[in-house]
DNA sequence: AAAAAAACTTGATCTGCATCAAAGATTTAT
DNA sequence: ATAAATCTTTGATGCAGATCAAGTTTTTTT
C-alpha cells in the first residue's frame, strides 16, 4: 500500500539539489563571468535586495544562508525560499515583463554573493545548453519549493508547519537530529507562518510530550517519526 | 509618491505573458517535434494529470483553459495556476530527482493538449538557446505567479481575494468589465481559497453595495475602482 | 410536467489562531 | 554588578472564517 502522495508535501524552504551550475561553463565562459562579476560579503541580517527595486542583476549564493521573502503592508513577511550556497537569487525576474524584484533577500548568516548583470547571464545561457538545462532544473526546483510552501502554510495547521520547519532544519541544514537553535522565536515564527506565542506554545507542548529536548540552545528530536507523522498529519 | 510595491500583489492565477516558445524552433526541430508529439483532446472536466504520476512528459496548452492544482487528503484542492493556450503543464519536472507530478491538472473548457516526452523536450532546448532563454522566461513566470497567489492566500482576507478574482476573470479571461459567469460558487471558492458560503456571503454583499450586477449569470463589475481598492486592501 | 438532484443562499454556531496583556528569563548596556 | 532592553512564556480574550443546518432556487432526470 503505497502512502498517498499528497500527504509527502512539506513546508521546507530549502531545495534538495545541491550541485552549482557554475561549473558547466567552459573556461572562456567562466573567463567572461570572472570579468564581469563582483563578490559583495553580506554580514548577517543584511538585506542582499529589495522588493520592488529594478531588477538588472542576478546574485550567486556562494557561502551563507538567505532568506527570500515578500514583504507586507502590515509588516509580516512570507517567507517564500531559504537559499543556502549555490543558489541563485533572481531568476524569475529572466521573464519578460518583470523588470522588479518581486521579492527581498537577507541574509540569515554572514553571506558571500556574486553579483552578475541579467545580460551576461543570459549570454551564458545562450551559449551553453548544459548550463542553460541545469538553470532550468534550479527554476524547476525553486517551483517546486515554493508550491510545497504554498501546500503546507494554506493547508496544514500550526503544529504540523512547525514539525514541517524543525524537519527541515535537522534534514537540510544540519544534517542530524540534534542541532544548535540559532534562530529566535521570531524567526521560526516567520518561516513557520504564524505567531510568535503559537511558536512557544508548541515549543512547550513538545517538550512536554517529550517529542524534543530543548538545552542550551540545542535541540534535539527525540522521536522522528512521531515529529513526521506531525508533519504529515497537518 | 509612488504606491507601496507590495500591494501590487494579487492573486490573479493567470500569468500575463502570452507568445508561444514554440514559434522559436527552426524547420528541423518543428519536425522533430511533430514526429514525437502527440495531440489529445480532453473534455471539460476531464483530469489532465494526476498529482504522483510519473512525470515523463510535458504538456503544451492549444486550445482550451486548465487548472493546474495541489490535491490534500482532505479533497479540498489548492489551485496554483491557472493555464491558457501557449502555457506548458510540467515544466517543474525538469528538475532532477522530481520524477512524479506534484500536482494534478484538470480542464476548465473543452482542451486541446499537445504531449511531448521529457527527452524530445529537453532536446530540443539543448539545440536552441532562444528556445531554452523562452522556457527560463515561462518558468520564471510560473514562480511570479505562484509567488503571488502564495502571498494573497495567506496574507490577504476573503474579501480582497476573491476581488482579486473577479478581477482576474475580467483582465485576463474576459477582456471586459462584463462578463459570463460560467464558473460555479464551488469553483471560485476554490480558486479564492475559501468556503461556498464565504463566496455566496461576498456577492451579496457586493451587489448590496452595488459594486457588482449579476443577472442571467452574467457578471459586471460596477466600481471598478473600488473593486481594486478592495483587492489591493485585501 | 413532475420529481429528484444539485447548486445556492442565509443564519447560527464553532474553532484555530492571532492579538492583547503581563510576568519571567535572558541578553546587552552602563 | 546593576539597570535597561529584549526575548520568551503563559493565560485571557477576540475574531475571521469554517462548519453546520435548513430553506430556496436552479438544473437534471424521468
Amino acid at each position: 500500500m503505497t502512502e498517498n502522495q499528497t500527504s509527502k508535501q512539506h513546508s521546507c524552504a530549502i531545495g534538495s539539489s545541491s550541485a552549482s551550475c557554475m561549473e558547466l561553463l567552459n573556461s572562456q565562459e567562466l573567463e567572461l563571468l570572472d570579468s564581469k562579476m563582483v563578490e559583495v560579503s553580506y554580514r548577517k541580517g543584511e538585506i542582499i535586495c529589495k522588493q520592488g527595486a529594478p531588477a538588472t542583476q542576478l546574485m550567486i549564493v556562494r557561502e551563507g544562508l538567505v532568506k527570500i521573502y515578500m514583504e507586507s503592508n502590515t509588516g509580516e513577511n512570507l517567507v517564500l525560499h531559504i537559499m543556502p550556497e549555490m543558489n541563485i537569487i533572481g531568476l524569475s525576474s529572466l521573464f519578460e515583463g518583470n523588470n522588479t524584484y518581486q521579492f527581498s533577500a537577507q541574509a540569515y548568516l554572514d553571506t558571500r554573493i556574486q553579483v552578475v548583470d541579467t545580460a551576461t547571464f543570459k549570454q551564458l545561457i545562450r551559449s551553453n545548453s548544459s548550463f542553460s538545462l541545469k538553470v532550468i532544473g534550479l527554476l524547476a526546483e525553486y517551483n517546486t519549493v515554493i508550491s510545497g510552501r504554498f501546500y503546507c502554510l494554506t493547508q496544514k495547521q500550526t503544529y504540523g508547519r512547525f514539525a514541517d520547519v524543525l524537519l527541515c532544519l535537522a534534514n537540510r541544514i544540519y544534517k542530524q537530529q540534534k542541532f544548535p537553535l540559532h534562530l529566535s522565536r521570531k524567526e521560526l515564527a516567520e518561516i513557520a507562518g504564524m505567531s510568535v506565542e503559537s511558536v512557544a506554545r508548541i515549543l512547550t507542548r513538545f517538550k512536554e510530550e517529550q517529542l524534543i529536548e530543548l538545552e542550551c540552545k540545542h535541540l534535539n528530536i527525540l522521536d522522528y517519526n512521531r515529529m513526521f507523522e506531525i508533519s504529515q498529519k497537518g
